[in-house]
DNA sequence: CTCTCAACTGTAAACGATTACAGTTAGTCG
DNA sequence: CGACTAACTGTAATCGTTTACAGTTGAGAG
């Protein structure tokens, strides 16, 4: 009862092992070759070894995603688009996740080169010049969702969150506010450093009816990670509205203010990023910038495809605009 | 610049590809060879050719985690349990997820024969004797999380989800509640058929306190599902507790109870399942049943590598208690 | 009936690692 | 200093496929 290999379909079927090859291949074979080695392979319920083929062909029909948490709301959307779009093709999804440092991320981009992947959809957390350095000498086609370090020639879905902040300024500014803070994430962050760059930009652009502006620095994305933040920095409530680092933070803060009797959105409007599930089930129901997580995984894992089909086209950017979502928290 | 193999590694060295292996694999060796070899390594960039090895030693040093949908919160943090514990092995993690069918899921345990996993941890959404029996057919351990099949001999992670229910029904007891109705997901789907087994059975054992009960159907486990399926069943609202099959059900059910103006809890006490970061963060926070999903992703990962290390020893069945979080909907 | 040639088939050599087995070292002891 | 032995090293076979190349087949033309 040892698993059945190839040789094993030949000789059953009385042809050479390379007919069978040819055969599961789909490559013309003489049509009584073919039953006969179609019989065979059903009889003995033959599976090709992939390690076997994947030494031979050089593919291992894997493609990896690599990104910071699993526990991000955003990045499980991210999975998702990428796992449809795999699904209905012949590669499998290897999750390469919960990197918690750079040198973590730096292990597996070296460890790429065993070639267990065919290609890797890679959202890094972290900017550095190893990992930029490490991601230009792979040999398999890249995917960076995210931003791109210049000069790194991989292709790129990136959204420009910034253009999203100035989307929460620009409304809030609308709807009457003049005191606006940012609870973000850790600056040392991509997404972090993004938020409170279009941050300050989108505040420079409207600087004559905004009176005040604060950045607050939560020490992760999570909603409790806000909520200490907003408990340390009072000052903050006396701001008439607050944009989250993403939906969970925002959460996170709508519970603290409930907490201190400040209303949403009457006293402090809020905004959250990320538009997940969430946003429509707390409430008030949450205005929120959609940075659309699963579509951009979609279009990363349809762009890998594209490329390893087509090894040699210029690298490509897809720039993905922000929506926002206005909901009643603002 | 073609990718160094062991041979490039062993002539740099001026040693053999023994050699080179064996210092690979940590044997003993001399430490002069030792040393010309890791020098060698280093210059080259060495990292060995994974299909190799699993060609000749029969492991791909992967582990594959089999679930029904990524969408679903509760398998996702099954994967965030999962990958934790994968996270500190050799194994990485290969994600087979968004099966919609039982064809699928046989399609996919088929495809397991061709040993590109060393292990295998599914949980699958439907029963059928056919899954049951290629489960039973694999070479490769396996680690069930769900209900497991009688005579199925694997290792099991089990929650019992009825009990889950009797805590919930006992507790909305206690609090007075008379008239309790079960809001479900599908019935052809294991965990959907659970919950209603385990909300009759609960029910049964109080009969006498409960006046009225109904099972609410709807057509899925999300909280858009929830909030139409109550919609069609406007005598639900005369009740004075609901329990939902998941968290965002829950939610979706506050969303619809709280646009007829229904209270909650006052005329409707609402308890959830699954217990996720969502039930702290909406309003009224929201009573709900832990069914430890991480945890078990945890238990049943671990089961999987000490199987792997130890293929002999009795299947084992992990039973987990579920635990009822009360907060304010109830 | 033989020849031609296209279409198919089989043989055997890869792919890049691991490892049994035999051969070589070199250290120790008398 | 030589013999013995334990420890290391090298050669070559092997894992299960794919595929280049050469060999075979058979249908159709003459």
């Amino acid at each position: 009862m040892a698993t059945p290999t190839i040789s094993a379909v030949a000789e059953r079927a009385g042809v050479s092992v390379a007919s069978v090859s040819r055969v599961m291949n789909g490559m013309s074979a003489r049509p009584k070759t073919e039953s006969l080695v179609k019989a065979a392979i059903a009889e003995l319920g033959y599976q090709p070894n992939s390690a076997a083929r994947a030494l031979k062909v050089r593919k291992s029909d894997q493609i990896c995603l690599s990104f910071a948490d699993i526990g991000n709301p955003a990045y499980v959307s991210m999975t998702r688009g990428v796992g449809r779009v795999l699904h209905d093709s012949k590669y499998r999804l290897l999750l390469a996740s919960s990197f918690s440092s750079v040198g973590e991320i730096i292990e597996q981009l070296r460890s790429m080169g065993r070639g267990y992947a065919d290609g890797l959809i890679i959202s890094p957390i972290y900017s550095d010049p190893e990992i930029t350095e490490l991601i230009a000498q792979l040999k398999i086609p890249v995917v960076l969702i995210g931003t791109a370090p210049k000069g790194l020639a991989v292709d790129n879905v990136h959204i420009d969150s910034s253009v999203g902040i100035k989307l929460a300024v620009s409304h809030l500014k609308e709807r009457g506010r003049k005191r606006i803070g940012l609870l973000n994430g850790p600056l040392n962050t991509n997404p972090g450093r993004r938020r409170s760059e279009g941050f300050k930009k989108a505040i420079a652009s409207h600087k004559l009816e905004i009176e005040a502006e604060q950045i607050v620095v939560a020490e992760d994305f999570s909603s409790q990670g806000a909520y200490t933040a907003l408990a340390q920095s009072p000052q903050i409530e006396k701001f008439d509205a607050l944009i989250c680092g993403n939906d969970l933070m925002a959460a996170g803060a709508m519970k603290y203010l409930s907490e201190k009797n400040i209303s949403v959105p009457q006293d402090m409007a809020i905004v959250g990023i990320d538009n997940t599930e969430l946003a429509s089930l707390i409430r008030p129901t949450l205005t929120s910038v959609d940075l659309l997580a699963e579509k951009r995984g979609e279009i990363a894992a349809r762009l890998l495809l594209d490329r390893i089909a087509n090894p040699d086209r210029a690298p490509k950017k897809i720039v993905v605009k922000p929506e926002l979502i206005v909901r009643a928290s603002s």
